[in-house]
DNA sequence: AAATTCGTTAAGAAAAAATTTAACAAACTG
DNA sequence: CAGTTTGTTAAATTTTTTCTTAACGAATTT
C-alpha cells in the first residue's frame, strides 16, 4: 500500500468522520429529529467537548440555530451539559454510548405513547360502558359499544407490556435476556 | 344514571371513539406519520374494513390523500388489503394487534438504521486503518485516528445488539422474557 | 458605569412537507 | 367500442417546519 503524507491522511481521516456523521445524522432525521439537531450530535459523537463557538464553526449553521439545537438534545438526552472552570462559555458533551441514547429516546417516547393512549383509552371505555348498561339503548348501538370496549381492552394488554419493555430497559434486566455482547459473526 | 335516548346514545360513542382516534392519530404523528395516514390508521382502528371512498367519507379528505396514505400504512405494516368479491373496489383492513404495528414498524425502522450505520462504520474504519498502520502518518494524525476507531469498534457493539432485538421481537423470543400480560394492577 | 461577551428568544425568511386539484390510465359496463 | 368508474400520479397550492437575522438581557470585563 502507499504510503501517505500529512495532508492526504487528514483528509482520509476526515472522509472517514464524514461518512459517520452522514449515517448519524441521516438516522436521527428520519427519527423526527431536525437535520441542524442530528448533524450537530453526530458531529459532537466525534468530539470530546464543545462550546457553541466551536459547533457553529464545525457544523457550519448561526449560533441561534446551535443554541436551540443543543437544546433539543439535551431534552432527548444526546447531550450533557459539562462544566468547565476558567471559560465563561457553555461546553456540551454527546452522550457517546448508544445504549445510553436507545433508552432515554425510546422510554420517553414510549411512555408518553402509553399515558396519552392509556388516558384516551379509559375515559373512552367509561363512556362505552354507560351505553352497554343502559338497556333502553338501541341493541344496535350497544353492540357497537361493546365491539369497541372489547378491543380498547385488548389493547391495554399492549400498553402495559410497553410499559413493561421500559422498565426492563431502564433497570438494564432486558440485558440479562439479550446480552449486549456477541462478538463473533 | 340518567337513561339515555338513542342519539345520546350515538353521541356519547362517537364521543369514545374520537377519544381513542385523536390519541392514536397524535402518537402516530409524533412518529413521523403523516397526520392524513394517522387518522386515517385510527379511523379503521376502529372499523371492520374500507374502501378508499368510505375512507374520505370518514376522514374528510381527498381520495388522492386516501390513495397516498393507505400505500403508506401497507408499507409499515399497519394495513392489508383485503380481497372482497362482489366490488371493483380495492377494500383496506387495519392491523388492530398492536404488537403486530409495533413489530413491523421498529424492525423495519432498526433494521435500516443497523445496516445503514454499519456501512458507514465499515467503510469508515477501513480508512482509519489505513491511517493507523501507516508510520509515516504524523503521530498526532495517528492518535486520532486510533481514538475514532475505537469508538466505532464500540458502536458496533450496539448495532448487533439491535440486530438481535429485533430478532427476538420477529421471532417472538422477546414475550418469553416479557410476557404479553399482566392482568392485575 | 460603559463596553463587551455570551446565550436566548421573537420575528421574519427560506425550505420542506403535506394536501388538493387536475390530468391520466386501467378496468369494467352497457 | 364509447362511456363510467376506480385508483394513481404529477403539478400546484397550502401549510408547516426549520433556520436566520436581529433584538434583547444577563453576566463579565475594563
Amino acid at each position: 500500500m502507499e504510503s501517505l503524507n500529512n495532508k492526504e491522511a487528514r483528509e482520509k481521516l476526515e472522509f472517514a468522520k464524514d461518512q459517520v456523521i452522514g449515517a448519524i445524522a441521516e438516522t436521527m432525521d428520519l427519527y423526527g429529529v431536525t437535520p441542524a439537531a442530528g448533524r450537530l450530535y453526530a458531529t459532537m459523537y466525534l468530539e470530546d467537548k464543545m462550546n457553541l463557538d466551536e459547533m457553529l464553526e464545525e457544523v457550519g449553521m448561526t449560533k441561534a440555530s446551535m443554541s436551540t439545537s443543543v437544546r433539543k438534545l439535551q431534552n432527548i438526552g444526546y447531550v450533557k451539559r459539562v462544566y468547565t472552570r476558567g471559560t465563561r462559555k457553555h461546553t456540551y458533551a454527546a452522550e457517546k454510548n448508544f445504549f445510553n441514547t436507545f433508552m432515554s429516546f425510546y422510554c420517553q417516547q414510549w411512555e408518553r405513547e402509553v399515558s396519552m393512549n392509556l388516558d384516551a383509552v379509559q375515559l373512552a371505555e367509561k363512556e362505552l360502558d354507560e351505553i352497554i348498561n343502559d338497556e333502553s339503548v338501541a341493541e344496535e348501538i350497544r353492540e357497537e359499544a361493546k365491539e369497541h370496549y372489547k378491543l380498547l381492552n385488548e389493547s391495554k394488554v399492549y400498553y402495559r407490556w410497553l410499559r413493561k419493555l421500559v422498565a426492563s430497559i431502564r433497570s438494564g434486566e432486558i440485558f440479562e435476556f439479550l446480552p449486549k455482547e456477541n462478538e463473533d459473526t
